[in-house]
DNA sequence: TGCGATTGATAAAACCTTTTAACAGCACGA
DNA sequence: TCGTGCTGTTAAAAGGTTTTATCAATCGCA
């Protein structure tokens, strides 16, 4: 007979059915204050029969902990957000935390009207996410009660912010390229107005030296598709290898390459940006690429706020965590395969 | 001096302020029970000044409503749920209600850890999204104290679901088709066992008639590659149109098509499915699709768990919504352009 | 036996809000 | 003058939990 009637039970019934006072059981359930050993298992066991659960409302009034948090993004498309709100999620549900999701869509009058949300519900953090497209979060977000964690996105000086290592991901894929004996490496990425597009390019730059050439443009097929015509419209030597920003751009490239007769990876290896599968195993052949291992950025960040909610220090500033090579087949070097 | 101290300003320090009793305060605030309409107009202002927001944990516990409703998923790729996500949470935030994001991936100890969490908090309502892969819940959803919506998934006999009309979208591009002059027909879609696939390629043999072919496979580029080689591979008369299962599948298809030196659409005119806009908008030339209007989805779902939560009456059985064609240039209508 | 210490259990307060019932004051009609 | 009805306000209870302070009983020891 566990639970039939129409009432959750509360630690009232359980108290009741166990024949004794709530103090008493609600110490025996938490393990709090003195209790007999005998006493607490049998609040234990009539706890369990009865299917007690308490009710995390009533506890996060009294402890001023809703052990929820609220996850603002303005990436409407999710192929970034997703996978990083599922790392949260996942990490956090063992800790029993839960996660609201905020879309935003851009909006600044939804982005303040989930904001306002998020404090009546009394959150113990946020974790605030946006794609690169703009950069400065809605201002209301500086002087909160509760501690925030930026990913994605910078906050202000003194914050909490994951990005992925950029620097150290575009430092793998030429590393790779040059280990395969690659020694003219093109890059082509997406605009300048990106900061992750710039780091690229710098740490590409600082790992090829002078005849590098760094291409800007878009995030899109079509600019890696452009970009290849032109190179290769040009007079003189042409690049044996090419490093994309992202694995539309690379995907773009690929189709280049092919319509000019270009074969790869004998003639030009290529590397992508991102590890989205569904770009980077239709590619033909497979795309080697950089994943951004967003769902352990979203651990880090879910532990991050997670500490922070309970007071503990957290090392303010910038943490980059580092990317991961993923070898196909458009570098030539079969052996592995994902 | 709006909330420079540390603590969250109560209803009761909207009562000192304005020099009145907290019951006051509340009928003024919500305007309940009598009050004067000048005390009425003097709280209001106190609780705007000192920055008074109610607390929501605390008006849950009361009201039993907590406000909030929980979405678990199972889909971890996300380029079904969150767009639907969106959609939800878009149109509860106007009616003050939240939503926790639950992703399970696919493992049942999560989705009942996540269930189990969404209880706890009392959350309104429950919706429960799968993508096509395995369409029985978890069972743990059958007999819950509150409402559950299906999306993407049927739930038992009795209950609230919704899907993208996937008759209609079909014959919306057999149709498109059909006006342009297109007689033969073929069509290319993903595994026999996805019910959507079954229904579309049924309701393109309704509309085909005979000569119909439906060639079932995989959701992937590759398929719809291999499916186009294959058919124009053997004697006989060519298809003057493709309508394809999927994005990916078009795309695969068009690929192959270029490389047999096809001219799309002049030759053949293809449509694809699921206006996903990465791939449709990259394809060459971009295709014609058909938007399953999945925040108009989410908007459904989320409007109707919010009834079933009031106790208002929401029509059992399952919803399908109508999907509409965009229409690009893959099939030569290129007068419209989205 | 008497006393301090320890154990085990409990009543009550606290968290913050809404709602019910009650109260004081006032005007009005009888 | 005394009920009657209305208005505006308030005290108190309720919602479910945790925590603090208190209390009763037992134990060890002088």
């Amino acid at each position: 007979m566990k639970n039939t009637g129409d009432r959750r039970r509360t630690i009232y019934d359980v108290a009741k059915a166990a024949g004794v006072s709530i103090s008493t059981a609600s110490n025996a359930l938490n393990g709090t204050g003195r209790t007999n050993a005998e006493t607490r298992e049998r609040v234990r066991r009539v706890a369990e029969e009865i299917g007690f659960r308490p009710n995390a409302l009533a506890r996060g009034l009294l402890s001023k902990r809703s052990h929820a948090i609220g996850m603002l993004t303005n990436d409407t498309y999710g192929r970034l957000t997703l996978p990083m709100a599922a790392g949260v999620s996942e990490v956090l549900v063992d800790h029993g935390v839960s996660v609201f999701l905020c879309a935003t869509n851009n909006d600044p009058r939804l982005a303040q009207l989930h904001l306002e949300a998020l404090l009546d519900r009394q959150v113990d953090g946020i974790i605030f996410t946006a794609t690169r497209l703009d950069l400065e979060p809605p201002v209301q977000l500086s002087r909160l009660p509760i501690p925030v964690v930026y990913v994605f996105a910078e906050g202000p000086a003194d914050s909490v912010t994951f990005f992925p290592d950029d620097e150290q991901g575009a430092r793998l894929a030429v590393d790779h390229l040059k280990e395969l004996g690659r020694s003219r490496i093109l890059h082509i990425t997406g605009p300048r107005d990106y900061l992750a597009a710039r780091i690229r390019a710098q740490s590409y730059h600082d790992a090829c030296g002078d005849g590098a050439e760094a291409m800007f443009g878009e995030w899109s097929e079509e600019w890696g598709h452009e970009a290849v015509q032109t190179v290769f419209a040009r007079p003189g030597l042409k690049p044996d290898a090419i490093f994309c920003g992202s694995d539309e751009i690379a995907r773009g490239a690929i189709d280049a390459l092919r319509d000019l007769n270009v074969e790869i990876p004998t003639d030009v290896a290529v590397v992508g940006f991102d590890n989205w599968e569904v770009v980077a195993r239709q590619t033909r052949p497979p795309l080697t690429t950089i994943d951004m291992e967003l769902k352990e950025l979203g651990h880090r960040a879910g532990l991050a706020i997670l500490s922070l909610s309970k007071g503990e220090p957290v090392p303010a500033g910038i943490t980059r965590l580092p990317c991961r090579l993923v070898v196909r087949q458009s570098c030539g070097s079969p052996l592995q395969s994902d």
